[in-house]
Formats: C-alpha cells, structure tokens, sequence
DNA sequence: GATGAATGAGTCTTCATTCAT
DNA sequence: CATGAATGAAGACTCATTCAT
C-alpha cells in the first residue's frame, strides 16, 4: 500500500503491518529461491504465504515493488553483516580474506534469500525492458572493493594490478562459489572460500622479489 | 515433425528446414539478448524473423527445445573456437592466459550470442522447476580447465591449490568480464582481459622461493 | 447501521453524522467530476476525504447509495433554486427564459455538481442492468415544462406544439450547454444561455400573424 | 492484431480478418446497448459472440482499440446515411428538417447501435483520463450545421442567431428523440422527429415581418 | 512447408465489501 | 464511530500451443 522510500508526510507502519509485509517478503523470497522467478507468480506467493492474492496488493504498490524490497532487505542484512566483520580485520590483506569469508558464511546461513537476490538481479527489468538491477547494482560492492585494494597498494601489501577489474573478479568468484555450492550441496562452501581466499591472496600481493615475475606475452 | 522420417535416430533435415532453424535461432538470440529472456515469447521472435508463429512451431518441439538449439549452436561455436587456440600454447601457464583471451575475443565478436546464452543459462527450467542449466551445465568447462591446472600442477608450473575451485573462479571471472562490458559498453574488454590473466597468472603460479607465503589465519 | 433506532422510518441522525455523510458526498461529487464515474472507487473517494474506506460503508448503504445520495442532493439543490425563479415570472414567455438562465447560473456556480451528476446519470444501474436514472429521472422537469407550455398555449402566448417534444428538446438543449462549456472552457455559457433563450422563444411563441408559416412537406 | 490507421506497410486484412472483427464489433455494440458501457468486459463479449476471450486481443490490439472500431463503424454509417439525403434538399430550411428525418430514421433502423455509440461517447477515456470522445468529436457535425445555417442566414432564409449555439442545441435535440424513444418505446419516434423539424424551423426562420419580434428582457 | 486463426490457462491489478479491533 | 486489514471475484492482457487450410 502506498509507496515506501521518501516518507514524505505520511504514515510510519503498523506492527501488523510490518509483519504482513515480512511475512510476504519471506514468502517471495521462498517460492523464488524454489522454482525461479519467472515461475514467482503472485499466486504462488500469496499460496506459500497462506494469505489472498489481494492481500499483496494491498501491502504493496505491486510485483515490482515487492522485489524490490526483497532485494532491500536482504542486501541491506548482507551488508551490514560483511562489512562489520570487515572492518574488524587491521591490513588490507585480512579484510580481503575476511570479506570471502564472511560472505560465504552468511550463504551458507540464508541460502533462499541469496538465490532469491539472483534471480531478481538477472530478471528484474523496469518498464523500459532495462535490468533493473544489473551490473550497475554492485557499484558499492565494487567500490569498497576497489578502496580496500587502493588502501592495499598505498601501503605496499598488495602489487600493482587494476583494482576496478580485480574487485568484478572477486565478486564474481564470490558469487559462483554459492552457485556452486547450491548445485553441488555436498561442496564444503567453507572449504570453497578459504581456496578462493588464498587465490585472491596470491593474487593481489606484493610481488615477493625483485624477480622478473611480471606476466609473458 | 521431426518424427515422420529415420526415426530412429534423427531423419537428415532438408536444407530449406536447416536454413529456417538457422534463421529462427538468430532470431531468438537477438531478440532474448536485446529484451531478456522472459519478453522473448514466440510471438517476438517470430515477428523478428518476419514469419508466422506456427513455423517455430513446426520447426521446433516448442519454445524449450528452440531455448536448447540455442545454447548448442553458441556453445559450441564457442568452444571450437576457443579449444582450437588454446590446445595451440605450449605451457599450462599459456594456456590459461590463451584461453582467458580467446573468449573475450569471442565475446567482442558476438556479444549478442553471449548476452543470450547468459539468459537461457539462468532462466530456462525443466517441467519440475529444475535450471535446465546450472552450473552443472558448465562441467566440460570445469573438467578442461581442471585438468589444465593439474598437468601445470604436475609440471611445477603452478603451486598447490583446489583445481575445481580454481576453475570455477576463472570461468566465473570471465562470465562477469562479459557482464561488465556489457553494462560498461566504453569498457576496454581487451584491457580487462588481459588484467584478468595477469590475476590468474599470479594465482596459479608456482612459488617464487620458500618463503612464508601462506596465508594466515 | 441506520437501522437500529427508529426503524421504522428514519433514526434521526446525529449532527456528526450528517456531517460525515455530506464530506463524503462532496468528496465523491468531486472524485466524479474529475476521474469519471468509472474510476470514482471508493478507495478514490475516501482517499480525497481523507478518510478510511470503511467509514464509507459504514455510513452509506454500499456505492450505489452514496450515488444515490450525491443525485438527491444536488438534484434538490438545483429543483429551489430554479423553481424559486422560474415562479417569480409573470408570463409563460419569461418563465421559459428563466428557467434557461435560472439553470445556466446554477451550472456556473458549480459545475462539478453538474458533471457528476451526468456521469452517474449515465452510468448508474440497477442489479438487473436497467439505467437507474435514465430519461425516466427527467419526469418531474418534462412534467413542470409541459405545464408551463401548456399554460402559455392556453394563454395564447405559445403556438400549437406537442409539450412534451418541446420539453424534452429543450432539457437536452440545456444539457448540452453544460457540456459543451465544460468542454470548451472559454465558451460564455451566459450568452449561450440567452440565444438557447432566444431560440426557444421562437420556437415556442405564437405565429405573429395568420400567414402561410407552417412548415411545408 | 496489429494496429489499424494509418496502414504503412503492410496488411489488408484477409477475408475471414475482416469477417471476424465485424462479428466481434457486432457483439459489443449488442453487449454494450444492451448490459452498458461498464458491464460491457471482453469476457462478456466473447461470450455474446460465442468465440474465446483471446480471440479479441487477437483481432484487435485491447479493448480501446475495439471500442473505437465500434464507433468509427457506426459513425461512418450513420454520416453517409445522413449527409447523402440532406445533400439532396435544395433549401437550407429543407436540410434542416431532412437532417432531423434522417437521423431519426437511421436510429429506428439501428437503435442498438446508437445507444453504444452514445455510452461509448460519454465514457471511453484516454489513459490520462481526459474523454476520448469528448463533446469534440461532435465538432463535424457541428461544423457541418453551422455551414448548413449560415447558408440560409446568407440566403435570407434564416434569422440573424449564433449558428454554434443553434447547432449544438439541435444536435443535442436529436440525441435526446433517441433517448427518449429508448425510455418510452410506445412513444412515435416519427411523430416527436416532426415536431422537432417544426421546432427548428420557427426557430430558424425569418421573421416574417418586421414586427416587434425581439425577445424581451 | 507455412499460415493465420483460435484456444485457454495464467499474468497482474483493481475493487466493493466485510470484519475484528 | 472509525480503522486497517483481508477477501475473492472480475478486469484486461499475454502467451505457448494446436489445427484446418
């Protein structure tokens, strides 16, 4: 019901009404994670949900909408949870390797809400047919990554390399490793990480000598 | 169709009846890679290749096997291209930096293609609800790339890690250069790929000396 | 509710009830005028009140009474005022230009009342699919016009015509002097009114002498 | 299917095309007259014409452009049939009596039409809300009247009146012969269109003598 | 071989109404 | 008295598929 961001002059929620529209939101993010997003009908949600069809609608302005407070909420409880556990960690090497791992744990904890955060990416498209979350939406991924490998050189733990395109393979990784584990169930996903953060260790350091270490060709 | 004739294996098709299935297919992968996957009906592609409806229907068992013959075609154009140039190197460490470079060269020349296979890759479900194809889908890739790493791995070429995670990482990080162009169309692919390589070099290869290199924790 | 006191004719209502019951109508006179009787919903009309849809329902029998209500209201408003004027003239002649001006004014001062009530005119039905108000709605104006034909053929004012063509011409003729100012804004209803005057008293009056002026065919 | 004005390029509509939009329009213009605009949904029309609610959005791009095919066709019948006699009389006053006589003639023969014409005209609406057939899509016909009563202003024939005010007044004159005849379908809808031929005669003419004619007031 | 036509299930959305609080 | 919440039917529209020609 009504609109949510830029509260201007109206309406914080009710108790009941926060529920119902967690409750949906859980349902969402349930049938997505179980039979994809084009099977998501608002049917099915309100099935899952035990609830009318109109009830969403009442809640929210619409499917649209209803992503994307899908995609709101669990974005906002990954990032919190990673970045936290992030900033703990003193070099830049650590928080790398602490950022793998702290993804990786809170996959392993939400499984559902990951997939669901996938298949709304990849599928979500605004009125003019565009994405509407594409690539684009992980600028602030990407830019805390790229800080996080600026910071790394400035200091001179990291060797030179392109942060911008090192942070896109990072979390590229990070994403297939759930991927992964989500076709493959019996993966270790913790095992998973800790190669994936030894990869990246290996390679974002600083050059070890002063060996003709740089790449052929 | 597809059943009157030879039916035990597949009837030969006439040439007429290749030519259609080669045209609907282009149409598909235009028209899934400009307006996404689930604006791609029948209905659209059709009219993009200027015919009626019921020829895609009669050329093909339905909009699930048409979504198959695409990610055939691609794919395996796609690999004989890329296969061909890296079997061509010589070191393990050739290789892979070979094989990063040949798909974005690919993927530069058919970006359409690449767009359209990411889609269906995603998107296109079995009747249980199942991804027709996951990740399981790019096992041949993983094998090869597996098996690239330990011949390197054998020959000293590279240090000790997890071959599989390894190779899921790589692919991943190529599927995501692909992305990422095509969200940042002024992007330099070619530059991308080549930092790419560089990463994978540094990440696979073998220790320079006997240091403390590991990582901690 | 408005069945618990006095059932057997009307509870009284309480001041706050009234009170409640006119912001409604108003709010739906408004809603109508504005969006079209097709997209008046109650949700629209409590919207504008600033009010929850369910105090609709509670204090109206359902839409179609509230429809009900805002055609009474206004239609009473309308019936004092011209009939007061109308009833200050002396001849048949005047009573006619009256009742044109008398309406016209009425108009002038409130259009909106006027749209909607058109809008439910024509839109408003029954359960069976009958027209609630159709032409039928116009009896007690067609009857007073007659009337005041009547007198004036009587009086030898009026020419020998059929009352109830001429009634009914001549409602229609006023009718579409609203509509054609709502359309055209900067049309001036006040001289229209005076032609539509002027055209009805010839059509009306007496033959000025006994010449050969009946029409021909 | 397709759009309609304003062919570029392609299509004129096959035999059975055509046949199948006639039936459905048929079966509006009958839904419409019969259960109204609003009751009048594409589930209930299909069913009128004993066809599935596909083939509508088949044969026409939406509802709208359904509703505005009713109207073109019925319009475009009605204007022939009208301007072709009134063509034929050779005095203005004559063309304005036949003009009535020929109206009223075409709605005795089509009353089912007339009526979704008219439900049509008063609720049909773009999506910004605004009436797609507001009072403004009767401008040709005024137009064509205010041509008509000029000509036998200049001729002498009529008096010195507003040749707008005079049109909108007799078509909704017109308009209103057919609602009533819909109210009351005893009543003689030849009978009330001679009336109204007289009444627009006298008031129309030429004073007859220079009297003192001029209304009071 | 190819087409246009038709189907019917399924999509999201809107809405008047009911009800517990 | 008033509200927010919920319902369930009905709305227009899309689409993969089938079929006679």
């Amino acid at each position: 019901m009504r609109s949510e961001i830029g509260r201007e002059g109206q309406h914080e929620r009710s108790f009941i009404e926060k529920a119902r529209r967690a409750q949906i939101i859980e349902s969402a993010v349930a049938v997505i994670s179980e039979a994809g997003y084009a099977k998501a009908s608002l049917a099915r949600i309100a099935q899952h949900a035990g609830i009318s069809k109109g009830v969403i609608s009442y809640h929210f302005d619409g499917k649209h909408e209803l992503m994307e407070q899908v995609v709101e909420q669990t974005y906002t409880a990954v990032a919190e949870n990673v970045v936290r556990r992030v900033l703990s960690a003193s070099t830049a090497r650590e928080m790398v390797r602490t950022h793998i791992m702290a993804v990786a744990e809170f996959m392993r904890a939400r499984p559902a809400h990951l997939r669901a955060l996938g298949e709304i990416f990849v599928n979500l498209r605004n009125d003019d047919g565009s994405l509407r979350y594409g690539v684009a939406a992980s600028e602030p991924i990407y830019r805390g990554l790229e800080d996080l490998f600026r910071g790394g050189q400035a200091d001179g733990e990291f060797r030179d390399f392109d942060p911008r395109v090192m942070a896109v393979s990072l979390q590229a990784s990070i994403d297939s490793m759930f991927g992964y584990w989500a076709a493959y169930p019996e993966h270790d996903p913790e095992a998973h990480a800790r190669e994936l953060a030894d990869i990246f260790d290996h390679a974002t350091r600083a050059e070890p000598r002063t060996d003709e270490s740089a790449a052929p060709q």
